[in-house]
Parts: C-alpha cells; structure tokens; sequence
DNA sequence: GATGAATGAGCCTTCATTCAT
DNA sequence: CATGAATGAAGGCTCATTCAT
C-alpha cells in the first residue's frame, strides 16, 4: 500500500522529468510520447493515466521546472540585502542570476517557451508570471532598499532592476549559442563583473 | 518569355514568404508543406521541386528573413555617424534598433530559431554570424569613432555595444511577451529613451 | 485471457494472409498498404505494429509461404521410397510435384521472386536456399537409393534429379502462362506421364 | 532536315534501350520516367511526346527485346538442318539456346514478364506468342525432319521439343540465380550436353 | 518536336490517443 | 492503475502526367 502510493508518486516523477528532458532535447512537436514514456520507464498507456494528453505533460513539465527557477533566481536576489562591499555583492548576485540564466534546464525553458508560444499563450503566464516577473520585481526591490540606503543612486528601482538585468544577460544568447554551447564559469564571471561595473558607473551612488 | 521566369521567380519567392509565414505561425514541426503550398497558391510538389525538402525550405526562408534583417539593423547602426547631438542620435538609433527588434519578423525568427537549434544547429551560422555579430560588431565600430572624437568615454568599444544593447533589448522579450504582444510606439520610444540615458551616464564623455 | 494471445495471432496471420494475396495480385510496388490492412481487416498502423515496414512484411510473407511450399513438395518426394510399379510411383510424385509447382500460391512465389530479386536478392536464399534446393537435394536421395535397389540406371542422382525436375516442369511456364492460366488436371497428369515416360527411357534400368 | 529525321529517331531508339535498361533493373513499378529520361539523355517530357505513357513504353521496350531474342533463338535452331554428327550438333545448339537464355536481357524479359503478367496479360503474347512458342515449334519441326531422317526415334516432335527444352533449361534459374549470378561458360556448356545426353538416351535413335 | 516547370493523386510511415485485460 | 495492442488521422515525399514556351 504505502509501496503503491509510493511507486505511484515516483512514476509520476519519473515521468515529468523524463518529459523535460525528451521535450528539451526534442521540442515538443518532435518529441514522441513514447519516446517519453521509455526514457521514464513506463508503459505509453501510464503516460496518459497519470497526464491525460500530451499538452497537459508540457505544462506539468514547465510548472515544475519553473517553480525551480524561480526558486534559484530567488535565492540570489535575496543576497542582495546584506552588507558588505556593494560591488563585491552586486558581482557575486549578478554571477548567481547569470549561472541560473545558464542552466541547461533554463534555456530548454526558454527555447521552449518560445518555441510554444504560439501554440500554448498560457505558457507565458508560467515562466513569465510566475517567475520572470517576480525577480524582476524582487530585484527592483532591493534595488530600491539599497537607494534608499544611500548606495545607489535614486531612481526607477524597476528601471534599474531592467537595466542591470540587461547589461547581465544581453550577450548570453549570442555566447551561449541558445544554449548549444557551454560557456566557461571564468567568461561568465567577466561578463558579471563588466554588468556590473557599467550598473554602478550608471546607478552608482554620489 | 520574361514571362516564365518571372513567373518561376515569383513563386520561388511566394513559397519562400508563405513557408516563414506559416513556419512562423505554426513552428516548424506543426507546419504542413500542404498548408504552405496552399498559401503560396502553388502545389505541394512544386515546394519540393524548388527545395528539395522542408529542412531546406526552412534553411531558405531563414536567410532570406536574415538578409532583411540585417539590412535593416545595419542602415540604423549607420545613423550613428552623422553630426548633432548624441543623446538624440542615440536615443534615434536606439529607438530604431529596438523597431527591428520588435519586427513581426524578427521575433518570428528568433523564436524559431531557439525552437530549431536543437536541431538545425547551423541556423545559428545564419541568425547569429551573418546578421546578429555583424551588426554588433559595426556597432562598436561606431562607438570606437564616437569615442576617438571624444564623444564617449573611451573603453572596449564592443562592450561598450553589448550593454548598448542589452540595455536597448533587455525588456522587449517580458514587454512584447515574446512576440505575441505588440508594445506601443511610445512605450518602445520610452525604452530607448531609458535605455540611452543609462548608457551615457555609464559611457557618456567626461 | 487465451483470447488476446489468440487475437493477436490472428491478426498475424491475417496480415501476412493478405499481403501474400494483394502482393501476388498487384505486385510488391503497386502493393499499398492500405490494401493489405484492409484486406486483413485491422488497422493499417496495425500492420506496421506488427511488421516494421513493407519490405519486412515481404520477406515474412514469403517465409510463410515458402515454408508451406517445402512441407508439400516434401511430402511428395518422400513417397518415392515406397515398393510397388516404379512408373506408376514416379507418375504419381511427378503429378503431385507438378501440381504444387502450379499451385496459384507457387505461381505467385516464383512471379514475386522473379520481380523482386533485383531489389531484395535474399528472397533468393529464402525460396531457393530453404526450398528449392533442399527438394532437389531429397529428390536426387531417392533417386540414389532407387538406382542402389537397381531400379534405375546408376549415375549422378542430382543430375537425374535436376533432369526429372526439367521434364516434368520445363512445358509448365508456357501452358500455365506464367499463372494466368487454370491447367486442367487431365492435362497436368499427361504431362506427368509424358515427362516420366521420357525419364525412363534415358533412366530406366537395363 | 534529314539529321532532324535522324535525331528524331536516335532518340527514339535511346529512350527505348533507356527504358529497357531502367525497367531491367529497378523493376517496371519502381523505375522513374525521370531515370529513363536522363539515362536516354532527354527531357522527360521527350519521353511522352514518344510514347504517350509508361505502360506503352514498357511495351515498346518488350516487344524490340522481344524481337531481338526471338532472332537469336531461331538462328540457333535453325543450325539443327545441317549434316554431321547429331549429337555434337544437338550440344551446339543446346549450348546457343542456353546462351540465349541466359542473355541479361532475356533475364530481363523473363523477369518483368513474370513481375506484370498480373497487371498486363497482354506482355505474355508478345513473349509467349512471338517468341517461345515459335521457337518451340521450329524446334519440332526440326525434330520431325532428323526423325523421318531416322537420326531420332519417331514420337511427338512437339513433346521431344519441350522434353530437349525442359533438360536444357530445367535448372538454369536455380544456377544463375534467376539472372543475378553469371554461369561461368564451361558450366554452362555441360548443361548442355548433359541435356543432350539424356535427350539421346530417350530420343535416339534405336 | 523538345523542354522546364507545375501538378494532383497516392503511398509509406508516424504518432497521439484509446481500449481491453 | 499499469500495460500491450490497436487505431485513425495526418504528414513528408514521389511520380506519372500535362502545359506553356
């Protein structure tokens, strides 16, 4: 009974994260139910027990999977309060966004999303409602207690949150190649810390 | 006698715009060579007499839509040039930069293009080295001579056109929510506007 | 329980039934799939389920039949052992080797193989390796122990085998026309008689 | 003009042997119009300006083959007239019907003929009618005169022709692979008189 | 009469989904 | 609930044939 409800939950984990990864590597359209259903161990029929239909598997998938980006992008906001050398902080934050930006599971969202889009609108609401946007939010946050604290400059906090957003990840699709292509931890880290050095010329304090 | 070819060039062109249109519309796995054709008002096979195949087909429409890019990216950079004051030429060729960006085209092709990377890794060669690095690169151009005649701050002049442009683009994917919303003249002008006043608070000269 | 086991045995058997039905009528080419799903019955995926392609279910259905083939062509050589009348013997296995040389299933294999041995040579192996040459093989065995009883003129048995075989075959293409044409049974049995006849006389003992 | 004339009927005669080759070798349902134009060396719409479809094409093809086996088969009969010894002449022209049967195109013709005596009876009369059956009743017929000479014992010439046939080539599809195996000469040559020494042993004389 | 381009019908194969056990 | 088998609806691609030059 309890091995039941057990193999139960575990089927169904085996069959999420079988369905992202074959989605990832695949795309949706290509990827085959059956493809999915063997990567997780399971027979076809199980597949449709536990998810109903294909599409309703996507979105199960990309709930899960953004739930855990949002989490990560999170926990490196929130370092953003704390003291210490506010460039050395800025750096260390920016490189935390940057490695979650850089996770293969994130890019598979964010080719997929765009992929998707089209076809599935309330993906957006997913990834972006409920992730992308939060950040942002909780970014221009401490952004914004930090003005208050007199070590940046004061303005837009959204504004700002966008903008070091931006100076953060705007080369990392042409270096990453969409996410073929591995970048090494030292080019993100100067990538980081040029981000960061063009925020605080711009938002710097004084 | 001009007839015929014409003729031939003409549908060559028409299955080209109907297979990114529908390409665009449905991604590339969903898209039926039937429902191109239909839209290009030509049979199924003479799609495959002009392209052999859809991958091909794909191939072809990229870099025709690529090609129309850069032009247009490139005639923008060019601006960058001329005489009058900068925050204004800037704030003009930002608000440019961000138009073609915003293009119905140029989502549909960065879509597509994190869609199909997985498995057309060479569309990456025709988006990426044959438009997006090459207008990069003449931005930095144009920074490098604005800077030479002391008009910036003199630093890596591609750096200094990837936060340009991180800045200019960082927003556009949440604001036009990956293409399927069209964001308003002046609130993309607004971008620019923000986007220009950070970079030459960063870069500005002095 | 038994019956699923049963059912899908059945559906099988149909299927190769009726491919060797719509491949000996239309030919291998001109064969559509479709057809021979319909004919069986089930589901045209249903085929592939069970086959894998056309060219599998070709060479499946000629094993099936080749099988067939051998087990009657067998049974009639093997009644050569037996004492009595030799004319008599050989006049009846001689009929009986004609008339599975012109069953409609016969005429059909060797029509398929004809056609097809261009583009699929192993059927070769399949007719003539586990078929033809294992009954010419028994033949010429019998042939030996009848001239070691004395029966017949010592001499290399395969090549009285290969000869018994031209004499009672050699005239069927052309009065049966390649399998279009109903030979009378009356007709078959004066070509038995006649074959044997000539047989004897170069075979004979004495 | 009359190199007009002339190339007209070049290319007749190229798109005919184009097709007998193609059909030879792909079968007559997988051989493209396209391949027999382009190894005729014309646009494949010559092809139609010639010969209206396939079907009258793969006619046109058999019946030159056909009239070109039916002239070497009869030559070959024709030497049974002439003095000498009977049996070296019956091996000479046993090997020369041999020879002609085992002819790539009368492989060929054989071949196709089986593959669409289904779909076109009519093949069989240019085959059969024009050719085997003529050569068989010259064969007779030249089997009656060395009878009445007293060179043979007296029977049915037409059966005497089918049993001389029937040992010729009794076992040459099982040798030759029906066509995809070369019979090396020799081999081929005691066929023959193997053939003719079981035909004499039942047909000679006394 | 010869050609290049266009066509429409058809065919093999795949795949999301359902059903019976 | 998990499974193996079956299905129907497409979809990519080919090919015999026709048309305009």
């Amino acid at each position: 009974m309890g091995t039941t409800a057990r193999g139960r939950i575990d089927k169904r984990a085996a069959i999420l994260d079988a369905a992202y990864t074959v989605f990832a590597r695949e795309g949706y359209a290509q990827a085959g139910v059956d493809v999915i259903a063997a990567e997780a161990g399971v027979a076809k029929a199980t597949v449709y027990n536990h998810f109903g239909d294909k599409e309703t598997l996507l979105r199960a998938a990309f709930e899960a999977v953004a739930a855990d980006a949002l989490a990560r992008n999170m926990a490196a906001v929130e370092r953003l309060a704390g003291p210490g050398d506010l460039r050395t902080i800025l750096e260390e934050v920016g490189y935390d966004l940057i490695r979650c930006y850089c996770d293969a599971k994130s890019w598979a969202l964010r080719r997929m999303l765009a992929a998707e889009v089209g076809q599935f609108p309330d993906l957006l609401d997913i990834v972006q409602g409920r992730v992308a946007d939060r950040v942002m939010e909780s970014l221009a946050d401490r952004l914004a207690r930090l003005a208050l604290a007199g070590r940046l400059r004061a303005t837009d906090p959204l504004l700002a949150a966008e903008h070091l957003s931006g100076l953060l990840t705007g080369s990392l699709d042409r270096r990453g190649r969409y996410g073929t292509r591995d970048i090494p931890e030292d080019e993100l880290y100067d990538v980081a810390r040029a981000a960061v050095d063009t925020f605080l010329q711009a938002f710097g304090a004084e």
